[in-house]
DNA sequence: AATAATTTTTAGATACGACTAAAAATTGTA
DNA sequence: TACAATTTTTAGTCGTATCTAAAAATTATT
């Protein structure tokens, strides 16, 4: 059984390894928790005895099957908690992270499969994100980024690539939400920044760095 | 702000404290919490330290008022999750207390708010025993064990005492549950066991030990 | 290829929370 | 009161998770 603290670090290592495809390096790992770099190799160094991941001295880690099973199930628990905090508990979308990085660690299996059935199966949270089911499967809506988006044409937002308060208190402000259909109007060459219409309503601008972590499907 | 093990020490002697009305000892934390008294005494110096509470070599220790209104927030919160977790997850109320002891650790004021809100307010949990507002205030239901009912006489089952899967689980099965009435039919010299009879149904035989743990009001 | 820069690991400390064994204090009893 | 029994504390150890500083390995550069 997993320690909070190895469940966090396994989290993240498995986020990094998606991203990337790659072994991810130590100090990737020291970057993305605010940790450093020695307290990564003694922590890796536990989980690899513990079969959750392999590990060559200088060379990176790679989860194992074990380890992606069980990293899985963290983050079908961050999801559905994230879900119940925004369906149930009436939280704004940019509220809910801290309190699923706490309640991801709850370990009750009847928990979550009650939390799961209240929920309906949602088979997506609050931020577009899949919620693997209880064997660690999920399916990903096929989506590209805002910014690959061709003048005129339209997409419906689907997810959001950065979840951070700040990011997600300015879609709120600008009209834009999980579900909004997207317009881009203009592309500006000198900044990249574009003009678009959200809901068939009045256009705004925004920068292509928005742009980027905005995720449509046709 | 405390840690869980803290925590769980605070509520822990918080509970001693109101039932003996006196001095806590080392002894019976440790009893308690199934650990050893050298590891209370550890404790009990950090939680003494940290104001929680006071306490004099060899003498026992006694809760501060910030270590009530400290502990009174941790029970608040481990009995609007038991609540939560029989009224919305259809949880029995013998499979919530391991799932609300995790719970009840559970840092955003904001999350208990909005379940306590969500839950309407309730003033009871599911064992009847009542739940703390913000402010640690609560109001006891007056009540006696069934134990001292009168022959002839009835009552309503408003806690038990005894939180147990075992205890709960008989009850469950002999039809005894928060809300019941109950009249006493015969009390048997010999044991000091009851003949009771259930909501006017059928009569149940129930040893001294049950009575002592089922509260009634009249 | 040799040296410089970077990354990673090791060594050694620290805090928390738990333990065992032994010492000290308190309480009970002859 | 004095000795015995019990309770509590202290001293020392251990595992987890973290850190800093220094050493080792890898990667980049001239």
């Amino acid at each position: 059984m997993l320690s909070f603290a190895e469940e966090n670090y396994l989290k993240t290592i498995y986020h990094l390894a998606e991203q990337s495809g790659e072994s991810v390096s130590t100090n990737s790992i020291a970057d993305e928790l605010n940790t450093k770099a020695a307290s990564v190799t003694d922590m890796i160094k536990r989980l690899s005895v513990k079969g959750i991941l392999s590990y060559q001295k200088y060379k990176g880690v790679h989860v194992s099957e074990a380890g992606k099973m069980a990293a899985l199930q963290v983050i079908r628990k961050h999801r559905l908690w994230e879900t119940f905090l925004v369906a149930k508990l009436k939280f704004n979308w940019d509220e809910v992270h801290e309190v699923a990085e706490q309640l991801e660690h709850i370990r009750s299996p009847l928990l979550i499969r009650r939390l799961d059935e209240l929920l309906g199966h949602p088979k997506f949270d609050p931020h577009g994100d899949p919620i693997p089911d209880e064997n660690g499967r999920f399916n990903e809506k096929p989506k590209s980024p805002l910014l690959e988006l061709e003048i005129e044409r339209s997409g419906v937002v689907v997810a959001v690539q950065d979840d951070s308060p700040a990011f997600l208190q300015y879609l709120d402000k600008i009209g834009i939400y999980i579900g909004a259909k997207i317009k881009l109007v203009d592309r500006i060459d000198f900044d990249g920044s574009m003009e678009i219409q959200i809901d068939g309503r009045k256009t705004t601008f925004i920068s292509k760095q928005v742009s980027e972590n905005i995720w449509l499907t046709e």
